[in-house]
DNA sequence: GCATGCACTTACCTCAAGGTAATCTTCACT
DNA sequence: AGTGAAGATTACCTTGAGGTAAGTGCATGC
């Protein structure tokens, strides 16, 4: 990973190219699954080991069944989740990242430390563009 | 950067440490704007170095004036774009990142790099899964 | 026999993001 | 006088993400 200027310049191509090649920029396709409620919660919580439907619910309380069920489905369609049904008395699921799942970890973690590193300089900046409206 | 399932750990241990801690979580207001439709793209756009407002707007034709206005104050707001206005005849306006907004340039690129390298395997996996539906 | 947990599914509703289009002001050009 | 560019603002409308609540089928525990 280089820095500075740039590298931006390297990326905004990549970004571009690959926007004006397959259609559909891959880059935004990705953004709108991270940018949802929920996908990433979920990735986050599973990147800590299998769970099953119910111990997801649980370790993430504010989130609708609904919701759940949908973000899983989504997260598996991509590949980044797999699904494992098991024939017990009542079935019983366990979902678990996939390689492909678990290989966005690295990179969305640059973020969330980006995130929590800046999140004081953009409130003071918020405070400041706030008090001068 | 460390890498692996431990990673994982620490990432979300601090992310859900600071969700508990100052309220509403940074990752999750970063992700709001990181997720929104034009905020990247004008982001990456600005890396590569300032521009005026028509000069934007030109560069990517297919946001409304609304959304490039409201974008940029939104950015604006954070604290990672500047907005100056030169005194000219009819005045004009440049845009630029802050030293907040080039620091999200390397985080947000590990990002492209992976949806740019991962999007083959994502769009298998969507043909698989809905083959099989 | 009734309630409870598991893993969903379905119908219905709300709210906000984002699009379209019209309008504004100032200046310069013709 | 009329047109056009710059940098917006405003009113109106559509779409879809996501919430709520209820129902399903099956099996075990009380």
């Amino acid at each position: 990973m280089l820095d500075g200027v740039e590298t931006a310049q390297i990326y905004i191509e990549r970004w571009a190219a690959a926007a004006g090649a397959t259609g559909p920029c891959p880059v935004r396709d990705v953004l709108d699954k991270i940018g949802d409620k929920w996908s990433m919660l979920l990735v986050m919580t599973l990147a800590g080991g299998p769970k099953r439907f119910n111990e997801l619910h649980r370790a993430v309380p504010d989130i609708s069944q609904k919701m759940l069920t949908q973000t899983l489905r989504d997260l598996q369609r991509d590949g980044l989740v797999s699904r494992h049904v098991f024939d017990t008395k009542p079935p019983s699921v366990e979902y678990r990242l996939t390689r492909l799942g678990h290989s966005l970890i690295v990179p969305f973690g640059h973020l969330i430390e980006w995130a929590n590193g800046s999140i004081r300089r953009i409130e003071a900046a918020r405070k400041d563009f706030d008090a001068a409206r």
